[in-house]
Formats: C-alpha cells, sequence, structure tokens
DNA sequence: TAGTTAAGCGCAATCGATTGCGCAATATTT
DNA sequence: AAATATTGCGCAATCGATTGCGCTTAACTA
C-alpha cells in the first residue's frame, strides 16, 4: 500500500538531470539556474518529494535537534518551560526532541542514551527525583553533546547550569510566615540531595534562625511531594496536642494535602494554620483558601537555558565553568498564609 | 573541544577487523564468535561508542519512531494520553517525537511536515482548534505515514480514529441538570467544526429536546474556551433579569470562569446556578464548589491510538476504512450541579 | 578577436551502519 | 579419508543527500 518513497534521484530521472543538481536546487544554489530550479521545485511538488533528514542529517553531520528530559510534563512548571525552549529554539530552527523520566533514575539513563544515539546537538536536563549519579551526562559530555541542567541539577556536575533562587524564596517566605505570626512551623519537601529541596529548606531555616525561632525536628519531612503524603503528615503532625501553626512546603501538592486534611481536621486556615506551596500550580489560585506559593518563571528558565545550551553549541563549549544563571522566583501570596496580622 | 564521534570504523581499525564484524558484533550475529563479539562490546565501551541511529534508520530504511501532534501538552487531557501512547510505545520499542501546534493550523502544518522529514513512521494527531483543511494529513498519507487521529477528529478523513462518546456523555451530563431541575441551561463550547464541540453540543440539545425543554439561542456560545470567555459570558448573561439557572460547558477552563464569575455576582453555586464542565481538569476536584466534569479517559485514548496506529503499521494500511474506535467518558458529578433535587 | 570570467551542471566521494554474497578454515559426517 | 556442513569473517553495494572539483558553454573584457 506504501508506495516507495521519493528522492532526490526520482526527480533528477524524471528531469534528466543529476541528483546534484536537484539537490542544489532545492537549496536555492546560486549556480543553479532560474529555470531548472523551478522546473525542479515543479517536480518535487508533483511527485510529493519531502526530504529526507535522516541521509541530509547524516551528511552533514549535524541534527539540528536539542534533546530535553525532564522528570514530568504535566507539571505547570515544566510545561511552561517547555514553551520557553520552543520558542528560542525556534529562531534558531532547532527541533526539539522531549522525553519524560518518570522520576526514574532508570528511565533518564535511557533517554540520555537516545538522545545521544540520535545525534542531539545538546541536552538539557533536569534531573529525576531519584538521580545521585551523574555518569549519564557524563557520557554525553564525552560524546561531544554539550549539558545544560536546569532546575533540577546536580551541582558537581560540570556544565551550564540555569537555577531558581530558591534558598532566597524560601528564605524570604518564611519570613514573611513569621511576620504573619506564625512561630511554630513545620516544613513538607523532597530528597536534600537535589539542590532545589536543599535550597528551599536551607532558606526556610535560615530565616527560622534569622528570627530566633527553633525547628521541631518533628515537624520536618524530606519526603513529602505528593498530595497523598501530605494528608498522611497533617494526619500524623496535627492529631495531638502540640502541633505546628504553619507548614512551609517545598511543593504544592503537598501543600494541598496537608490542606485539605487540615482543614478537614478541623482547623481553620490561614487562622489557625498557615500553609504555603512552591510551583505555583493553576490549582493554587483556584482553591480555597488559595495557596500561597512560589512562581519558578519557567518560562524565563526555558528560554534561559535554551540560550546557554546554543551559546555552549557555538562556541563549541562542553564544559562550561561559568557561573551559573540565576533566576529570581516570585513570591505568590495568598490567604493561606496571609492570617491577619498579630503583634510578635 | 568536541572530539570526532567514534563509529564503528574506530572500533573495527582497534581490533584490526572489518566494520561489518563490528557491526555484526554489535547486534549479536550467530556468525560472529563469542570471542571476537567480547572484544568489540569491550572496545566499543572504551572508545565511548555510540550508534548512530539516522546511519543506521537510514539503512534501514525506518525510524521507529511515531509522531504525536497535539495541541497543547499542558492540558491534563493531553498529558494523559501521552503516558498512555508511551506505555504502548514502549513494548514495542517505538521512539515519540512530540510537537504542540499550541492550537495553530499553521504550526500543526509546520510538525506534520518536520515528521515526514523525520520518517516517523506513523503519525497521531488531535487537531488544533483552527484546523478545518486535512491536505497535511494527506500529504503524509501519500507520502507513505499512516496517520491515527483521536480526540478532535476530521471526521471526513480517511485514516483510524479514536473518539469519546461525546454525544452520549454530553447527553447524560444534561439530563443529569434537568434531573436536579434545572431547566434554562446555557451553553459554551467550541467551534462547530470540531467533532468534539458538534457532539457535545449535539448531546446537549438532544437531551433538551427529549425532555421538552427550548434552548434559549442568546444562552449558547460556540466561542467560550477559555476562563476569561466563561468570565465576559457570566457578566453578559447574568446581569439581567432573565438569566439561566444552569450553564452546560464543554470545556473546565470557560466552566471555571462562569462559576468564578457567577459567584462573584452573588449566586449561589449550585443552588441558583448549576455547573458543568468537561475533561475533568484536577482542579475541578479542587475548587469550591468542586465542578461536576467528565472524564475522557485520556490514558486509555492513548493506548487505544497508539495500538491502532502500530496495527496499521503492520499490516500497511493507510486508509482505515473500518469503524471508529469508541471509548466512552465517565461523568465525574461533583458539587456544582448538585442542587438538593427538587420536584419536576 | 583572443583571452578571461562566470554560469550551469555532472562526477564521484562521503556521512555511518547494514547486509547479501563469497571464501577460507575448521568441524562434522559417512 | 573424502565429502559435506558449519563457522568466522571480509568485500562491496546500499540507504539519500551533500559538496569539492572539474568540465563545458556562454558572456564579457581589453
Amino acid at each position: 500500500m506504501d508506495r516507495k518513497k521519493v528522492t532526490i534521484n526520482d526527480i533528477a530521472e524524471a528531469l534528466q538531470v543529476t541528483a546534484s543538481t536537484v539537490a542544489r536546487a532545492l537549496q536555492d544554489h546560486p549556480r543553479i539556474s532560474d529555470k531548472t530550479k523551478k522546473r525542479v521545485i515543479e517536480k518535487a511538488r508533483e511527485l510529493n518529494y519531502h526530504p529526507n533528514s535522516m541521509a541530509s542529517n547524516l551528511r552533514k553531520g549535524k541534527s539540528n535537534t536539542i534533546g530535553l528530559v525532564i522528570p514530568r510534563i504535566n507539571r505547570n512548571f515544566f510545561s511552561n518551560t517547555i514553551s520557553g525552549i520552543e520558542q528560542v529554539l525556534q529562531e534558531r530552527g532547532f527541533q526539539l526532541l522531549i522525553c519524560q523520566s518518570n522520576e526514574k533514575f532508570e528511565r533518564e539513563v535511557a533517554n540520555i542514551q537516545t538522545m545521544i544515539q540520535n545525534r542531539v546537538e545538546g541536552i538539557l536536563i533536569s534531573i529525576s527525583e531519584e538521580t545521585q549519579d551523574y555518569s549519564h551526562l557524563q557520557l554525553a559530555q564525552e560524546a561531544g553533546v554539550p549539558v545544560v541542567q536546569f532546575d533540577r541539577v546536580g551541582m558537581q556536575f560540570p556544565g551550564g547550569k540555569v537555577l531558581n533562587d530558591d534558598l532566597v524564596s524560601a528564605f524570604d517566605l518564611t519570613n514573611h510566615l513569621i511576620d504573619k505570626g506564625y512561630r511554630n512551623i513545620g516544613y513538607v519537601g523532597g530528597r536534600q540531595y537535589l539542590n532545589i529541596y536543599q535550597n528551599r529548606f536551607g532558606g526556610f531555616q535560615q530565616a527560622m534562625d534569622a528570627r530566633g525561632l527553633t525547628l521541631n525536628p518533628a515537624w520536618v519531612s524530606h519526603d513529602a511531594l505528593s498530595q497523598e503524603r501530605g494528608e498522611e503528615l497533617a494526619r500524623a503532625w496535627f492529631s495531638g496536642q502540640n502541633h505546628p501553626d504553619a507548614i512551609f512546603a517545598a511543593s504544592d501538592f503537598s501543600a494541598l494535602g496537608m490542606l485539605l486534611e487540615v482543614k478537614r481536621m478541623g482547623f481553620r486556615v490561614p487562622e489557625e494554620v498557615g500553609i504555603t506551596g512552591y510551583a505555583n500550580e493553576p490549582f493554587t489560585a483556584l482553591i480555597v483558601p488559595t495557596l500561597t506559593s512560589v512562581d519558578q518563571k519557567g518560562l524565563q528558565m526555558g528560554q534561559a537555558a535554551a540560550r546557554l545550551l546554543l551559546d555552549q553549541i557555538d562556541s563549541r563549549v562542553l564544559t562550561d565553568i561559568s557561573e551559573p544563571i540565576w533566576i529570581r522566583p516570585g513570591l505568590m501570596i495568598r490567604e493561606s498564609s496571609m492570617r491577619k496580622s498579630q503583634a510578635e
């Protein structure tokens, strides 16, 4: 049923010229007469010709493709990132090959393999929740493929980095909670080997320290990124007499779980319990009460990461030793943390 | 900075064998001795060899890649779809090339071009909001690339189709509203040339008819898919004396706009105004009141579409004339339509 | 008008991997 | 031991497009 794919040779034969002429005509080469070009283009359309980019790329030694590896595409932040990347790449005529790691290290490694084999000219990656080893990125670099990490990055891995200023925004956000009169603030977040959670927790800690507040280790979890875990922890932390009066969550989803469960348990938010999330998922502005969060500027991060990668490709730099690019997130103060201010 | 990419020839030279032997060794060809295989594999690792899939695909005449074109990836339905597709493709060792049309016809055409040029072995597509012309899909078919459409499809285009039973679920959902005592039901949705909106409106109409209710043409909009449009229409329809007592929205986002604005205007939902959405976006379960919606079973649709496409590829069928595959959506009845039942 | 330049196109190698065919060496069979 | 089969690998063409070099023929310069 499928007719053989048509090639430049078919066009050449039909026109009684050589493939070289056809190739040049299609590229608008100056040494080909307008008449021939017109004939070639016409015949190409007539035969429904489509250039074979595998052949072309092989010959030219470049794929004009950038690879993107992210944990999941159904996160607001990451889909914004994609938009930013696509914008930049489109201007430069690059294609984008998107792979999800689904937060699995194994998948991530496989994704990188795929990208190398497809000869992408550079890789953009935000590592999975499980990733602690960077030999796969190393492999890419050694294969001549520059790697730029963004958001979730392995700091020890040499290469371009675009980062959120999580430490500062976590610091600011915690101060906001303290300003609102919350004192016994719990923390829920992700694994500390991931830079982002380390920084978010770090900023939180520093703010608590700076204001002379001690944090109760019982109210700290580094294993809480899902709604379910948020709910579980809410039940655990809020069932006794002694409970936090606020929660700093490094993820909107665990914040959501916390918020829902705490409300279910009869607490009023933000009057009795303040809650903040992180990532500014769309639902944060829609739930009741609306959830204070942090806008990570996904679009900008995507643009910055793509630009950085293209720069590295242009300058043929593999291991970028320059300083990371920092993007300042924006605090999205909403109802869940807006207790009527109390004297300290 | 980038060392030359290593090829099988480099391995061959290092081992004093020919490239054929290396190629066969890497494929675990039976005619190559275990000893040689071991040496080749070892040397490949040592040299950091990665097969060039462009060369391989070119020679083999197949890319082992499927193309996916969707309006946007940041829609819950579509990201579920992607998961379903990935599951199926992974079993069969196919790669996935994802492109967003961003609801633009022009982008969609470009995406298809890209896919053809990359010699994808099949295309999965859910068309953009603007698409009314299918010559780009035709082009793909003529180039020997089978096309399977899902969800948003051009019914007149020959080829595999996976569809939601929108008509039935819209019918059921409308009946649900009527059962709850709503009578003056308005409709907001998308362009009627898109099958899904045509069917959703059709199901709505049929239910109204069947129950002897007339619909007020002033309360029908086919240009309302965004939150903003929902809000605008809410202001328009609910400011006078005479207003709907329920809204059937063919999109969660316009339903959201409606709901928020109507609440802002002082109406109680669902007591005074019932609202239903469509697509079961995550926020529908989180807002107040929770929004009745329709689960389109994205995962299943993705799986079904991918399987259908693979079948067509296997059987080398380009124009599938068989019946479309229908997936039955699920009603997600929530608070926004759960008025205390009144006698009719 | 002889000599120079430019226009227009063909030849053939090349990118990296794959594969049918063939050949020699070894193994197996009778 | 002769005949056959098998093992192990090399040769060379091939996939489709690109491109440096070279050869005509036409156009132009002095």
